[in-house]
DNA sequence: CCTTATAGTTGCACAAGTCAACTTTCTGAG
DNA sequence: CTCAGAAAGTTGACTTGTGCAACTATAAGG
């Protein structure tokens, strides 16, 4: 195969998985949602976070991550150490429901994408992730270029 | 490496990619979308394809492909044939200006594709499209079931 | 202290989707 | 043939995630 037919299809699948994404984020979430999860999951694997690390690491609008925290401050999942909106640099964490419904979760994933891929030997699993990596690295450094 | 490892490590890659897919097709599409590509694309290669046969090949309501279909006849990119909005089982095809427009889209596509994986042998590459088409393939199964 | 750079908030807009209600248009049973 | 009901499309109201720009509050350095 040609490499431009090569990538034409790498292209391809690369579009339904992205447009099927929603429906995954769906299946795999059925409470938290893909972006709420990520923010738990940044806050709890990383000690003294701010909304602007946030913003850094996701490449998100500082207003779009603004209004998620604030979503999880309502819904009780994550403190504001200090309480003050608008403090800067307010180091962010989970409360222990937060710890609890972000554990939940992710279990919830687990068990979904374990069944997703019954019939996927793990060797094929950590080839596919490790390729997803890879992806994603080059594109940064494409971009940054 | 633990199964439950695998798949969690699998998972994270592929909240990532997810998370970018906005952004990838910002770059990859400056001029159509990606929902419109794939629109166009399917249409193009698919003789006396319909509105609902979109429906039921991308997952998508009725209401959003009506939309996003009237959206690619305002901008003369597809012709309703027979000109009839409303008509059932009209067949789709492209205008001029739409096959033109998107196999101009097609080639922005291939060259920044081709770009990102500068520095990937076309082994790799077609490895990675079948992973993600036996994943897409595994979810659907897994949600059929 | 006071100025200034920066973090965070808010208003406005938009794209893509859903769901449900409605309108057309076909079609098949009588 | 006709007309009732199923299917295809459209439309309206809403949701979510996002960006940009303007604004406000805050921290920090001269």
């Amino acid at each position: 195969m040609a490499r431009d037919d090569v990538i034409e299809d790498l292209y391809h699948q690369l579009s339904s998985l992205i447009r099927r994404s929603r429906e995954l984020s769906n299946e795999l979430h059925p409470g938290l949602s893909l972006i709420a999860h990520t923010f738990l999951n940044l806050v709890e694997s990383t000690p003294h976070i701010q909304a602007s690390d946030l913003v850094d690491l996701l490449g998100l609008d500082k207003s779009t991550v603004s209004r998620q925290l604030n979503q999880l401050f309502d819904e009780g999942l994550l403190d504001r150490e200090g309480g003050r909106p608008g403090r800067r640099g307010d180091p962010l964490s989970l409360t222990s429901k937060g710890r609890r419904v972000l554990a939940a979760d992710a279990n919830q994933v687990r068990s979904q994408v374990t069944q997703w891929l019954a019939d996927w030997d793990s060797r094929s699993i950590a080839d596919f992730a490790r390729s997803i990596e890879r992806f994603n690295a080059s594109v940064t450094q494409a971009v940054l270029a």
